[in-house]
DNA sequence: AAGTTTAGCGCC
DNA sequence: AAAAGGCGCTAAACTT
């Protein structure tokens, strides 16, 4: 049997219920009941037939299995699939997307902290002797019937316009699910040392209440340019009088106008805003909160963008500034295997689109130098802005200025986009390659739109509600792009995970970033997994796009830290 | 005092 | 050099 329930057992706190079901989700008639602390040894029994686990939530039910040392092969994710499925165009006639709001809508509520049985009696006392012992249920408290919601998932793929594409979907969105929990688990390996010795160079010794000595200094130049001896930089409201004061018509105190200031004061200044980034994004505090026993485990949110892209909760993973990367540092005997996708966005919207031409500028490495040897435009920077505004929805600047050239040598791809964007701006939603919707404008927006079409409405009204209808169509254009990308990175990573199990040694992911992955592996077969890492990109095209002329470019590197890819 | 918003900047 | 989509995070400023 293809799939095994795991729910919660009314019966016992803290105990399961394991249920086999067919492959159209009829759930078996008897299940077995596991006891908490037995459920590891009895989900690594069942993982010899490799099931495909069923379970509300993987963030809540796989990390105690990891931390008993059991691993799963795939699963199904209910919530994270609920949320494609109840909003995909592709299956818009599904019992889930004319569902109200239900129990598997929603982020998943905040686990409630294990209290002390004792304190909780006391407090129960102390509080109010006549209160009931548990918590009155609340909505987000409904119970959860996965057989019934499984059965209702599988019925809207069957029953879409797509179902290959989304069955492809909802099994990458969950073994997505499966590696972030399990790259949390295993940590990204971080050396303190490195880090602090980055950050002595930079910024001076920690001190222990103020600003570090590099910091102070820098605030007395920019103090004795400005003539203001009691400015405080980390005021913007301050900075920015100080700097009108100095006869400066500035609009904000961004590093972008200081970097256009004539003056003495713009070099320390620029310095300042730097270095106190560093130290109040990444600095020592950062480390003594994020960095345990030399791992960095950041909570990843799988599905976290609209788009599909991930996001982080804490610790800012997905925005580690280039200047402390060196801190990532694979433990002795052992390397990181780095990976990104070169160009990714342009070269899914050249497969998406069956745009020959512009597969045919992505055969080689370079996908922009292509466009130049193409002689589409100039020089390869020409190449990259323009293709990120075609992209993007540049409407101003070279980048726009480029678009005609572009839109000649590449109509399909830019066909596809311009399309994406004009349903965007009707107020329609747009769909990724294997089925995820963008979501539909409020209603506010879409009254607004109307209103500002019928006849008699006031010419800057029109104007405000034109200009966000073109906001919202570079939302949508950016969207099947970006997300159709998402898709390609995640069958990418779930396709190395596969061929990682077959490698010694337990190389293993610690890191994912959108177009780029990080192995941590022995030395010993770091090349295997580098071979790996291309043959899953191979894989995940194919997987995608099928027969497709287009290739998915990698740059790998085998290195002792992080600074030294690429 | 505590919670919310804003400015600014890091990443892709 | 240039411009646009998506985010998270921090500290200061502002609101209650």
């Amino acid at each position: 049997m293809p799939y095994v329930l795991l729910t919660d057992d009314p019966d016992r706190a803290g105990g399961v219920l394991l249920r086999h079901a067919s492959d159209d989700g009829e759930p078996a008639l008897d299940a077995e009941r596991v006891a908490a602390r037995d459920l590891p040894a009895a989900v690594a029994r069942y993982e010899t037939d490799r099931p495909r686990w069923v379970w509300d939530d993987t963030a809540r039910r796989y990390p105690p299995l990891l931390r008993a040392g059991v691993r799963v092969e795939r699963c199904h994710d209910l919530r994270l699939c609920h949320a494609i499925l109840r909003g995909s165009a592709y299956a818009s006639g599904s019992d889930l997307a004319r569902a109200p709001r239900g129990p598997w809508d929603g982020r998943r509520p905040e686990e409630p902290p294990p209290a002390e049985p004792d304190l909780l009696d006391e407090l129960t006392l102390l509080d109010d002797p006549g209160a009931p012992a548990t918590a009155p249920v609340d909505a987000d408290d409904v119970p959860l019937d996965v057989a019934d919601e499984l059965a209702r998932q599988l019925a809207a793929v069957a029953r879409s316009t797509h179902p290959g594409r989304l069955r492809l979907l909802l099994a990458a969105e969950s073994t997505g699910a499966l590696i972030a929990q399990e790259m949390r688990h295993d940590g990204m390996p971080w050396d303190t040392a490195v880090h602090d010795a980055l950050l002595t160079d930079l910024l001076g010794p920690r001190p222990r209440g103020g600003r570090p000595a590099r910091l102070e200094g820098l605030v007395e130049q920019i103090r004795e340019h400005l003539v203001q001896p009691t400015l405080n930089p980390d005021s913007q409201p301050d900075l920015l009088r100080g700097l009108r004061l100095a006869g400066f018509a500035v609009q904000s105190t961004s590093k972008w106008e200081i970097r256009a200031l004539d003056h003495p004061v713009r070099e320390p200044l620029l310095e300042y805003k730097s270095l106190s980034r560093l130290l109040s994004a990444n600095g020592w505090a950062w480390m003594d909160t994020w960095i345990h026993d030399g791992r960095f485990r950041p909570e990843y949110v799988p599905g976290g963008v609209v788009s599909g892209r991930w996001a982080t909760n804490g610790g800012g993973a997905l925005q580690l500034p280039a200047a402390i990367r060196a801190a990532v540092r694979a433990d002795d005997g052992w390397r990181l295997v780095v990976a990104d996708a070169s160009q990714l966005e342009p070269r899914v919207l050249a497969a998406m689109s069956g745009d020959a031409a512009m597969a045919a500028a992505g055969r080689q490495a370079d996908l922009y130098q292509g466009v130049v040897d193409a002689g589409i435009v100039a020089t390869r920077s020409d190449a990259k802005y323009a293709m990120l505004g075609a992209i993007y929805g540049a409407t101003t600047g070279a980048s726009a200025a480029l678009m005609p050239q572009l839109t000649r040598a590449y109509p399909h791809a830019v066909a596809l986009v311009e399309a994406a964007a004009r349903a965007g701006e009707r107020g329609e939603v747009v769909t990724t390659w294997l089925g995820r919707s963008s979501p539909a404008p409020d209603a506010a927006w879409q009254a607004e739109l109307t209103a500002a079409s019928a006849e008699g409405a006031a010419a800057e009204d029109v104007r405000a509600v034109r200009r966000r209808a073109r906001d919202w169509g570079r939302f949508t254009r950016n969207f099947v792009v970006q997300g159709t990308a998402a898709e390609w990175a995640l069958c990418w990573m779930a396709s190395l995970r596969r061929r990682l199990r077959e490698v010694d040694g337990r190389p293993h992911l610690v890191f994912f970033l959108h177009d780029e992955v990080m192995v941590h592996s022995p030395a010993a077969v770091a090349d295997e997994v580098a071979e790996a890492v291309r043959a899953a990109a191979v894989e995940a095209g194919r997987l995608l796009f099928g027969a497709t002329p287009v290739d998915f470019a990698l740059t790998v590197s085998v290195v002792e830290s992080y600074d030294r890819a690429k």
